[in-house]
DNA sequence: AACACAACTATATTTTAGGATACTACTTTA
DNA sequence: TAAAGTAGTATCCTAAAATATAGTTGTGTT
């Protein structure tokens, strides 16, 4: 194997930024890390978000099979969205993000 | 240990994804994983990028303690940028987002 | 002397993300 | 039967992110 080769591809990187980033992708997959959420729990849980951005969100994580949208057959209207089993892979990583981010904290505090 | 808390909390991946995020700071944090670089040396290594947007980039990542930026002491100008201390505590982080990155597209290409 | 490259800076413009606010259709609860 | 909750939709608006394009100061190259 020849030495010239990066071990990283810039794209890579940013595919997945694309996928994670923005304000609110990243803290929904981590907030169905925790347990399967109904629209307005999550929406509760990520405090500021509005129903628009949302919605958009959740219908973007849906189309990159990282999440899964199940409507309840009952009569009172109920949505139930959780991690794929793909989405589920996604776990180590969050993990990987948020103990940086603590250590990140603690570099620049102290 | 009461099972109330939840293992990742939304605001740890937010502030994170702020740092790493957009749509040049990973690559351009994953391109200088390889090696330390000069400013044209990167802005070729991203392609597209415009020097507005990269000396802008390189320095928030620079406030943010991930890279630093040296002025060569020959006649030619000459400024390298390299991971501080710091910075290189992200390759790990980097390093599990382009592996998954590459699990993502096997499993959206089929 | 003329031109190219280095590392930027300046100005103007476009694109996009996300927020504010209000509304709908349906159901459960007081 | 009125209020409150569920899961959204519809419009409008703004601030931030990024691009396009051109210019600056200095050095090295032919």
């Amino acid at each position: 194997m020849k030495n010239k080769e990066k071990h990283f591809n810039n794209r890579d990187v940013q595919d997945v930024i694309e996928i994670i980033g923005g304000r609110w992708r990243g803290a929904i997959l981590a907030s169905l890390c925790d347990k399967e959420k109904r629209f307005n729990e999550l929406k509760r849980d990520l405090g500021s978000i509005t129903p628009r951005t949302l919605i958009k969100e959740l219908k973007y994580l849906e189309m990159n099979q990282l999440i899964s949208r199940k409507v309840e057959d009952t009569k009172a209207l109920s949505v139930i969205y959780s991690l794929t089993k793909h989405g589920k892979s996604l776990e180590p990583l969050i993990g990987t993000i948020v103990s940086w981010g603590q250590l990140h904290r603690k570099v620049i505090l102290g």
